[in-house]
DNA sequence: AGGAGTTTGTGAACGGGAGAACAAACCGAG
DNA sequence: CTCGGTTTGTTCTCCCGTTCACAAACTCCT
C-alpha cells in the first residue's frame, strides 16, 4: 500500500537513497581517511577530516549521517572503522574487474595507473581494434582484439568498462559493451554517448576542464589587455 | 539603491555573471556545434543542438540566453555564428599557453592529446623534477627541469598549469606555480590542494569516477549475490 | 497583407543541496 | 554522582539549478 515497499531493503542496516552529491564526495573522504590512517591517526573530529578532504565540516557530518551514526559525540570518528564503513557503502571492499578499450596514449596511462588497483579496481583486459597493438603487453596485461570483449566480460563478470578511444569509435564501443553485459561506463572520449535505461555513464573530458578554467581566467584580466 | 550596481559592467555587450553550471556546459555546446559545422549544417534548432549535446532543450535555451539573443525565433541558431559567440565567451578564440608538470604516464598522454591544441590550448612546456627525463622530447616539446617554471611562465605569459605528478608532490608544485604567477590549475593528482584566494583549481580524479560508478553498480545487483 | 505554424527567450514553480545553528550525547574531573 | 567541555547528528533556512509552460517573434504560404 505504501511506497515504502520500494525503499525497504532486505539488509538490517544502511538507510538507502544517499544524495548524488554525497555519493560523489564519499571517495574523497575515503582517500582522506586512508591518508590519516597511514599517518597513524586513530581518531579524528569532523573538523579535521573536513579540512583534509577540503570541505565544510557541517557538510561532512551531514554526508556521513546518511550512512549511519558512526561517530561518537564528544570524541569524533574512529579513522579505521569509518574508513571501512565508507568503503563498504561505496562497494570497494572487494575488487571490481574492469576492461579498458582503446590503448592509445590515454589508455596506456590508465592501464599503468596504480590508483585503480589500490582503490578497489582490477584491470582484467586491454582491448584495441588495431591489430598492430595486439602484440603489446601493457602493465602486465596483453592487449587483445576488441572482438574478445564479450568473452572477457562473461568470463570475469565485468560490470564496468572504460572507453579511451577516439570520439568516432566511442558510441560503437559503448554499444558493444552494453550488448556484452556491461552496465557502467567511464567515458574519456569527447563524445556524447546514448545508452539504454539502466546503464550509467560518467564522462571525463580533459579539454572541457581547461576551457572552464580559461573562462574564469579571461574574467580575471577582463578589460586589461591593453 | 539597487544591487544593479554590482552587476553593471563597463562593456557594451555581454551580460555578465553566468551561472557556474552553465559555464560548465558551454564547452559541451561548443563541441556539438563544431561537429554540426563539420557535417555541413548551417542552422539548427535548440532541440537538435540539445540532443547533440545530451541535455534538455529548455536548459540549453536558458543557458544560451545568458550570453545574449543569438537565435532567431521560428528558425533556430546559425551554427557558425553561435559557435563563434560561445568560443568568444569562453575565451578560446585565441590560444592559451599551458605548462604541464609531471611527465609520467599521464603527463605523456596529456602532452600528446590533440584535443588541447584543437580547442584553444598550446602546451608550451613540459616540466619534471626527475633529471633522467630531461633528455626526452614528448610531442615535439622537450622536457625541462621543474626549476625552469618561473622563467617559462614569465616568458610565455602562462596563466594555466596542469599538475600530473604523484600526490605527494602536488602541493609543492601548486605553490611554485602560484608563486610564478599561474592563477588557474588543473589537478590530476589525487590530493587536495590549498591555494590562495583568486587562484582557481579544478580537479580530475580518475579513481573517484570509478568509485562513483561502483557505488551505483553495487545497487543494481543489491541482494542478488547468491 | 494576413494567418498558420514554428521556435526562441523567459517568468514562475519546484526540488535539492549548502551552511548555520542548536540540541543530544559522550568524556573526564572532582 | 554531578558538572563543564567537547563533538556529533539534525533541523531549518536560503540559494542555486532544473524544468514547465507560454508569450513574443519570425517564416512561409496563400
Amino acid at each position: 500500500m505504501e511506497t515504502r515497499a520500494l525503499t525497504a531493503r532486505t539488509s538490517t542496516e544502511s538507510t538507502r537513497d544517499i544524495p548524488e552529491a554525497t555519493v560523489a564526495r564519499l571517495p574523497v573522504y575515503l582517500r582522506a581517511l586512508t591518508t590519516l590512517c597511514e599517518a597513524g591517526t586513530i581518531t579524528c573530529s569532523s573538523e579535521e577530516l573536513a579540512s583534509a578532504a577540503g570541505v565544510n565540516s557541517a557538510k561532512l557530518r551531514k554526508d556521513l549521517s546518511y550512512l549511519g551514526s558512526y561517530g561518537t559525540r564528544g570524541v569524533g570518528y574512529d579513522v579505521d572503522y569509518l574508513r571501512y564503513q565508507i568503503a563498504r557503502e561505496i562497494g570497494v571492499t572487494q575488487d571490481w574487474p574492469v576492461v579498458i578499450v582503446g590503448i592509445g596514449n590515454l589508455g596506456h596511462a590508465l592501464a599503468n595507473y596504480s590508483g585503480f588497483r589500490s582503490r578497489g579496481f582490477r584491470v582484467v583486459a586491454l582491448l584495441d581494434a588495431d591489430p598492430n597493438r595486439h602484440e603489446e603487453v601493457v602493465a602486465g596485461v596483453d592487449v587483445r582484439p576488441f572482438d574478445d570483449l564479450e568473452q572477457i566480460v562473461k568470463e570475469h563478470g565485468v560490470a564496468i568498462g572504460v572507453i579511451a578511444t577516439p570520439a568516432l569509435a566511442a558510441q560503437d564501443v559503448a554499444n558493444r559493451m552494453v550488448a556484452s553485459g556491461i552496465s557502467s561506463i567511464l567515458n574519456f572520449a569527447p563524445a556524447v554517448l546514448s545508452v539504454p535505461e539502466g546503464v550509467d555513464v560518467r564522462k571525463v573530458d580533459l579539454s572541457i576542464e581547461l576551457q572552464i578554467l580559461a573562462y574564469h581566467e579571461q574574467r580575471k584580466t577582463h578589460g586589461a589587455t591593453a
